[in-house]
RNA sequence: GCGGGUGUAGCUCAGCUGGUAGAGCACCACGUUGCCAACGUGGUUGUCGUGGGUUCAAAUCCCAUCACCCGCUCCA
């Protein structure tokens, strides 16, 4: 029996939504393609996006930023120096512990060694702080005074990043009773590294953009100045982003190269915290508006201790999906940080002037930060539904129509009579407006569920009554109800349903 | 990165202790059919993840490698 994310990662692949990368040479992991319908549903999520947060407002614009920027960008922003932690491994126990976590504790005994010297036990542990560290080492050193006699004095506690090489041979790891199993500590820079030209020396080296939202931070002033904008005022860029995950998991949503969607709305601090209650709230509705209606959908806020030091506030939007609640969006309070430290580290004045008070200040920051694989991947996994239709077993994506990669499918009932030509001509129509399918192979069921499994919210299908009156009957994809309209309608009707669904109304016609 | 599992047709999977690769569904054509996965006939599809080794002979045994899944770790 399959698991529901087994049957959904079936589908996408079976019905051209997402492929893994480079399939035919074996994959590669972390990255994913789109096919012909999944294109056309991450596009359709990133257009309403932008036209709910850019066009659909007065207050934000637009921005598209290179993926390869100044390397002294990541510096700023904190990604080159503390944008990952080395990590240390036990080679006995295969334990992997943080080494900013790991604390050595050197104890002195009075039983000297043949070297007429005390005996020495370094003793690592593992913890926040020091003293959530201390449990360790202690027990083991209460076994250890046993042996040798009553520490001499408290032991000297070292954190495990400052050791030298030779003295972290002489450490005991917190998992083992052996000396020397633990390795130096390692760093894994989430950034992919390349060169800009033609040397690889180390003044060549750039990194792919983590993240985009430091391109909207860095062209601040370039906005500012050209683009007419008021405080509050929001900048909006959609693009990629990549990171070298070290372990890339569940399908897409952890990719290595992603897609993200990301406004940074501009405010003066004393009305800071009303945006970030307005965003965070905006930004869940938005989600509930594009069909993740149920349960499944939660907005939890950052405790105390999870928040980045610079945060004033964050809180996630998570979805319950089938491996677990996992992040799609967060929405983050980031006060003054991130123009402050690019004013630092540029040299350049990034404040704003402004008219009302006739003052300068440097502009507080709420950013509702998205993934657009993600919201893909969520939107697929509330979709996805497996009900009945005529005591047949049926599987149905219940895509948002605004999202739905077909709009419409167009049949005629059978492939004789003139059916087909009347499909046709209605399906070209429509094609001038919508993305449509066309389709008159086999019986006219299986059609409308191939339909129904990749989400396709409407099919229209031209039978006998068509030829003599004109009309042509309308498919609704949840309720598999039909109604009757004039076929010179339908183009009208479809857009109109594609836009707001609950304008649905069977009888027209007959 | 570590440990465990898996990899055979587009999808789901069978293929035993080595002996000429299969099923269901899907897909295509023709006929039939006239509104919810119908039927008949015919047909397409695979370097058995990849590379190496053992063997007269490897999907099957061994080694390596890649990818996916689960757990650990990580997720600024």
């Amino acid at each position: 029996m399959l698991d529901e994310m087994d049957k959904l990662v079936s589908l996408c692949k079976r019905r051209g939504f997402i492929f893994p990368s480079s399939e035919i040479y074996g994959g590669i992991n972390g990255f994913w393609d789109y096919g012909p319908l999944g294109v056309e549903l991450k596009r359709n999520i990133k257009d309403a996006w932008w036209r709910d947060l850019v066009h659909g407002r007065e207050d934000v614009v637009g921005l598209d930023c290179a993926i390869i920027m100044n390397p002294r960008v990541w510096e700023a922003s904190g990604h080159v120096g503390g944008f990952s932690d080395p990590m240390v491994d036990c080679r006995a126990t295969k334990e992997r512990y943080r080494a900013d976590q790991l604390y050595v504790f050197v104890y002195l005994f009075p039983q000297v060694n043949h070297k007429g010297e005390p005996t020495e036990a370094w003793l690592a542990g593992l913890g926040a702080s020091v003293e959530e560290a201390a449990q360790g080492p202690e027990r083991k050193a209460a076994k250890l005074a046993r042996k040798f006699g009553t520490p001499e004095q408290p032991p000297t506690i070292i954190p495990y990043l400052e050791l030298s090489e030779a003295d972290r041979e002489k450490v005991i790891g917190p998992s083992t009773d052996e000396r020397g199993t633990l390795t130096p500590p390692r760093s894994f820079n989430l950034m992919f590294k390349t060169f800009v030209g033609a040397l690889e020396d180390a003044s060549a080296v750039a990194y792919l953009r983590p993240e985009t939202a430091q391109g909207i931070f860095a062209n601040f002033k370039n906005v500012v100045d050209t683009g007419r904008v008021k405080l509050p005022f929001g900048i909006a860029q959609i693009g990629k982003s990549f990171r070298n995950e070290i372990n890339p998991r569940n399908f897409t949503f952890r990719s290595r190269e992603f897609e993200q969607m990301e406004l940074e709305y501009f405010c003066r601090p004393e009305e800071a915290t009303e945006w970030y209650a307005y965003w965070r709230k905006e930004r869940f509705q938005w989600y509930v508006r594009h069909g993740l209606r149920s349960e499944r959908l939660r907005l939890r806020d950052h405790s105390a201790e999870e928040l980045a030091f610079y945060s004033k506030a964050t809180a996630d939007i998570e979805y319950a999906f089938p491996f677990g609640v996992s992040e799609l969006e967060g929405i983050a309070h980031r006060g003054d940080y991130d123009l402050s430290q690019h004013m630092k580290f540029s040299g350049k004045d990034l404040s704003y002037y402004d008219e009302e008070t006739k003052t300068r200040l440097v502009p507080h920051v709420i950013e509702p930060s998205a993934g657009a694989d993600r919201a893909a991947l969520a939107f697929l996994c509330e979709a996805y539904t497996e009900d009945e239709v005529g005591g047949e077993p049926r599987t149905v994506l219940r895509l948002h129509p605004r999202l739905a990669p077909i709009k419409a499918a167009v049949f005629p009932l059978v492939k004789k009579d003139g059916m087909p030509e009347k499909a046709e001509a209605i399906y070209r129509e429509l094609k001038r407006h919508l993305p449509v399918f066309y389709d008159e192979k086999g019986a006219v069921g299986r059609r409308y569920r191939r339909q129904d499994e990749v989400g396709t919210p409407y099919c229209v299908t031209v039978d006998g009554q068509s030829l003599e009156d004109d009309t042509v009957t309308i498919r609704d994809r949840d309720t598999c109800r039909q109604w009757r309209v004039a076929s010179g309608q339908v183009a009208r009707l479809i857009c109109e349903l594609v836009e707001d669904p609950s304008r649905a109304i069977p009888g027209l016609g007959g």
